[in-house]
DNA sequence: TTTCAACCCGAACGGTCGTGCTAATATAGT
DNA sequence: ACTATATTAGCACGACCGTTCGGGTTGAAA
C-alpha cells in the first residue's frame, strides 16, 4: 500500500513541477516590479538562467504564465492575510486583524514593486479576458470577506445593527488604497498613523 | 464632463505648435487606455496619420512626450476640476464641490481608458526620473487642495476645529480611490451612491 | 541498465519598439 | 515670388518581444 506521506497529493511530483514553482515564485516578484503586462519572458528567463524557450514550454503562452503569476499571489494573499486574519476573535479584533496584515501585504519582501492586485487593476481593467474575470472574482471575495467580519461585529453587538456592511467594506477598501499610494508614490512617513487613523474612524462610525 | 474636445487654447502659434496640441490631445486619450508607458509612437501616429519620425521630432524622446502627455492631463485636472469647484462657496460646498467634480474626471470622455493620474502613479511609483517628480508634486498639489478646503471649512465654522485638514484630505482622497476601483474593476452599479455616502460619512465626523 | 517520456536549450521567425539620419515638402517673412 | 526655415516623410538600425521547432539531455520507471 502507498504511504501517505503527503496529504496534498502531487500526482507525479516530477522535476518540472517544482521548476514550475520556482519560476512563479520569481515571477511574482518581478512582476510587482513591472506589471503583469511588462513582465517578459526574457527577463524572467535571464534571472532564473533558464533559456527563454525553456521556460517558455511550461506555460504554453504568456497569457497563460500572466494567469499563474496571479493565481500565485492569490494563493498568497490568503495564506498571508486573510487565513491569519480570520483567526482572530469575532468582531471589532477581527475586523483590525483584516486590516492590520492587508496593511503588511504589500510591505512585503517578496513584494517589493508594489501590490500585484493593485497594478493588474489598474492594468486591466479595461481589457476582457480570462486575467479580467480572476481579478474582479479576487476583489470581490476580499471585499465580500471585509463586509462578513463587519456583519459579525454586528452580531456581536460591537456594531451598530443598521450598519451596512457592503459600505463599510468599501470604505475599508478605500482606506487601504490611500495607505498605497501614499506610500508608495508620496512616501508620506505619516501613511501608517493616517491609515489606523482612518481605521478608527470608519469604526467610530459603525460602532453602536 | 461634456467636452467634445480638449479646451486647450490655440493662440495663433506657428503650425507646429498647434498640431503639437493635437498630438497631445490624442496622446492624453490614448495614454488612458494604455498607460503611459503603453503609449507607442508608431500607434500614436498612425492614430493621427502622421508618419512615426514626423511625430517623433515634436519631442526628442519618448519620455519627454510622456512628461508634455502628464502635463496636458495637469493642465487639464486644474481646469475643469480644481478651479471650477474653487469658486464654490468657502467651506462644506466647496469641499463637495471638489469631490463631485474629482468623481466626474475620471468619467469624462477624453479619459475613456481611466483616470492618467492613477495609471500613472503605478506604473511610476518605483522608478526614480522626472516623470516620478512630476507624478508627486500634483498628487501633493492634489492633497494640499483638499487639505485646504478642509481648513477653511473649520474656518467657516462647518468644521470642528480640531480637525486635522490633512487627515481629511487623505480619507477623502481614500474615498475617490475606491470609487475609481469600484467603477472601472468591478463595474459596481452602486459606486457612485457608495462615494456619495462615504463623503457624506467623513464630513459627518468632520462637523462641529 | 535499458528505455522513453519529460525537460530544456539554441536558433530562428515575424513584429514592434525607440531613435537616428537624409531628403523632400510646406510654411512664414520678405 | 523667393528664400530661409520649420515641419514632415522615408528608411534603416539594433534591441527586444512572444512564439515555434527540432534536437539534445536528463531523470524516472522497467
Amino acid at each position: 500500500m502507498r504511504t501517505a506521506t503527503l496529504p496534498l497529493a502531487t500526482p507525479a511530483a516530477r522535476k518540472g513541477a517544482r521548476t514550475r514553482e520556482v519560476i512563479l515564485a520569481t515571477a511574482v516578484n518581478l512582476a510587482s516590479r513591472v506589471g503583469l503586462e511588462g513582465l517578459s519572458i526574457g527577463t524572467l528567463a535571464d534571472e532564473l538562467r533558464l533559456s527563454k524557450s525553456g521556460l517558455f514550454a511550461h506555460f504554453k503562452s504568456k497569457e497563460h504564465l500572466q494567469y499563474e503569476v496571479l493565481s500565485t499571489a492569490r494563493t498568497l494573499f490568503i495564506a498571508l492575510v486573510a487565513a491569519p486574519a480570520l483567526k482572530a476573535p469575532r468582531g471589532e479584533p477581527r475586523v483590525r486583524a483584516l486590516f492590520d496584515r492587508w496593511l503588511d501585504w504589500s510591505q512585503a519582501d517578496f513584494m517589493q514593486g508594489g501590490c500585484l492586485f493593485v497594478t493588474a487593476s489598474i492594468e486591466f481593467d479595461d481589457r476582457p479576458g480570462a486575467l479580467r474575470d480572476f481579478l474582479v472574482e479576487s476583489q470581490r471575495e476580499w471585499l465580500a470577506t471585509l463586509a462578513r467580519a463587519a456583519r459579525v461585529a454586528t452580531e456581536e453587538g460591537h456594531f451598530r445593527a443598521d450598519l451596512d456592511p457592503d459600505q463599510f467594506a468599501h470604505e475599508m477598501y478605500g482606506a487601504g488604497l490611500a495607505y498605497y499610494h501614499a506610500t508608495r508614490l508620496l512616501r508620506d512617513p505619516k501613511a501608517p498613523l493616517r491609515a489606523r487613523q482612518s481605521l478608527e474612524n470608519l469604526i467610530a462610525l459603525a460602532r453602536a
